[in-house]
RNA sequence: UACCCCGUGGUGUAAUCGGUAGCACAGCAGUUUUUGGUACUGUUGGUUCCUGGUUCAAGUCCAGGCGGGGUAACCA
């Protein structure tokens, strides 16, 4: 028997090729360089979502393919922003996805050692202290279309930048008050070159380096740098870095250090998720969602409380390739993934979502006149062997699904209705004889007779039945708080929104509380679990609110539904 | 509008030195099935954005258009 994980695992092995690949190998054939080195570079000052994801897998996977090393690196040089909270998430995200860094690293380890450099280019006429305030420079820099002009104070002399610039390190200016500037061209048709700020005065408190410092560098002036010192080879960023990347080479060729090479890629859009922090954060802030790790947020701690696999992400991560085309990933895709991880491992359990009642009226009793219960053993996964058995209690007085009966039945309706017969999964055969319905017409209750020779998947007179149903004893029943989940965004593409509109696509429907009837043995789920409920979807045992005894599911994903999507036609 | 990047079936992504479009998901049909799930099989979709050019041969090279995205923080 071939390992059934192996054989059905989309996002595995085959050497995958795309650009970066491409040059990677070429690099190694060229001797360029020995070994591979890569890292993630995230900034502590939030949580990391999906996007966050592909970038990981990428560098990680891409390092480990080629033998070589991959880093966490926090990009911590603007303590405005960053707290230790979000150094900490990111770690636990990093590695709950299965990756391990060679070495943790900081930004802000490697202050010195800008700081010294900074004085190089100084002394080598390429940088200079800048006097002007933000608003003077931005003037100064010109447009897109205009070209712009020299800033008077750029032709200090190397002595007097070089005492300014250790007196802003002192102490001696206050906020705004003076920037360390790149001296490039004010003219250059790439914004990034005109004479772009390397260090900035904020007298703050750094989450690592407390008070010692009182200017930081800028992203620019501490990137390309920190990937030089720890001798990274292939330095892989979004898209958005393209316009930087000029700086990068420029900062390292003046300064003639390693020169890592950067390459950039697309970022990641799956329809439906939003990955700007800016608008996930006003998500939180305006309670939309119930926080960052909300199950419907897109954020990695979000997806995890869903339920989704850390495997079947990174499967998915992978699967969808690098490239440097914006697209957007169907939903599907990722449903696929996760489905797919699921369905090989997760123990199969019986639960009924909106329940009606289903009386079997020809059950039989016991002498004592008490109902009579039968016990079934039956698979936890009818793929997997070794996954065991559990027993489930059939009774006369049973909860079926609101979906599986019908008054009115159209042709193809394999499930219940007046008169029809349908197997009851892992029990009997049962004919529906009549039903009741409330004051508001809505079924209440189905009444069948079942038939005792139709055990097995047999019938007393081999009569073919196609319909299953699942369904749980009433007397056993455990009644468990169960989220259902859809899309936040009733817009495919959300991130188009903005302002007002942002909060009007928003679905009210996004997230749905009802009581699930579940079968007894779940009242052992343990936080963390996953469980196929047959013929429903898949659901997470939430770690967080679920109480021993007592669980929360989370409905990760549903089940391929081809009826429900027939009828949707 | 200046500069940069990109443009392959519905979606995403492949195609060594240019050699005649592959894969996955989605869709459709069928087989198996005590999950309308899974598995398996088959199948519909592409004049590779357009127009010209080079060539025996172009998705791949060149030119021009058109379309999409990015960029003007003392953020990253």
């Amino acid at each position: 028997m071939p390992d059934p994980a192996a054989t059905n695992s989309p996002g595995s092995p085959e050497a995958q090729t795309d650009f970066i690949r491409d040059r990677i190998r070429a690099d190694l054939a060229a001797g360029k360089v020995r070994q591979i080195q890569t890292r993630f570079p995230p900034e502590p000052n939030g949580y990391l979502h999906i996007g966050h994801a592909k970038a990981i897998t990428l560098s990680f996977a891409v390092a480990e393919e080629f033998g070589g090393k991959c880093n966490l690196r926090m990009d911590d040089t603007n303590p405005e922003k960053e707290a230790q909270e979000y150094v900490d998430a990111i770690q636990e995200d990093v590695r709950w996805l299965g990756f391990e860094w060679d070495q943790m690293v900081y930004a802000s380890d490697y202050f010195g050692q800008l700081f010294a450099w900074a004085e190089q280019l100084i002394e080598k006429g390429l940088a200079y202290v800048e006097d002007q305030n933000a608003e003077q420079m931005a003037k100064g820099r010109g447009t897109v279309r205009t070209p712009g002009t020299n800033s008077p104070f750029r032709d200090r002399s190397v002595a007097e930048n070089l005492d300014l610039f250790r007196r802003m390190k002192a102490g001696e200016f206050g906020d705004g008050e003076k920037v360390l500037r790149a001296k490039i061209d004010m003219a250059h048709s790439n914004l990034n070159l005109r004479d772009p700020a390397m260090y900035r005065v904020r007298n703050l408190h750094h989450q690592r380096t407390g008070d010692e410092w009182c200017i930081y560098p800028m992203y620019d002036w501490a990137h390309g740098q920190s990937d030089s010192i720890e001798g990274v080879t292939h330095s892989l960023c979004t898209l958005e870095f393209e316009h930087h990347r000029p700086l990068y080479d420029w900062f390292c060729e003046s300064l003639g250090i390693h020169h890592p090479q950067q390459i950039e890629f697309a970022r990641l859009n799956v329809e439906y998720m939003l990955t700007s922090k800016r608008k996930l954060l006003r998500l939180v802030e305006e309670k939309h969602v119930d926080g960052w790790d909300d199950p419907r947020m897109p954020t990695i701690r979000g997806l995890r409380r869903r339920g989704v696999p850390a495997e079947a992400l990174v499967a998915f991560c992978k699967h969808v390739g690098v490239a440097k085309v914006n697209g957007t990933h169907e939903l599907s895709l990722l449903e696929y993934f996760t489905r797919d991880w699921l369905n090989s491992r997760t123990w199969r359990r019986m639960a009924v979502i909106d329940p009606i009642q289903l009386i079997i009226e020809n059950w039989p009793k016991n002498d004592d006149g008490t109902p009579h219960v039968e016990w079934k053993d039956v698979k936890n996964n009818p793929q997997d062997e070794d996954a065991g058995t559990r027993a489930v209690p059939i009774t006369g007085k049973l909860w079926i699904d609101r979906d599986d009966f019908m008054e009115e039945p159209p042709k193809k309706f394999f499930r219940l209705g007046p008169d029809r017969e349908v197997r009851l999964r892992f029990g009997y055969a049962v004919k529906c004889v009549s039903y009741d319905k409330d004051d508001d017409g809505r079924i209440t209750t189905v009444r069948c007779t079942y038939d005792p020779e139709s055990k097995n998947g047999k019938t007393s007179d081999g009569r073919k039945i196609k319909g299953v149903i699942h369904w749980v004893s009433q007397e056993h029943a455990l009644e468990a708080d169960t989220h259902l989940f859809e899309p936040l965004f009733a817009e495919a593409d959300p991130a188009s929104f903005d302002g007002d509109e942002f909060a009007s696509i928003l679905r009210p429907d996004s997230r749905r509380i009802v009581k699930a009837m579940c079968e007894p043995s779940l009242k052992d789920a343990k936080g963390g679990d996953a469980f196929q409920f047959e013929r429903v979807g898949y659901f997470y045992c939430d770690p967080k609110t679920s109480e021993q005894g007592s669980p929360v599911f989370h409905r990760t994903v549903t089940l391929k539904d081809t009826w429900k999507k027939q009828q949707g036609k």
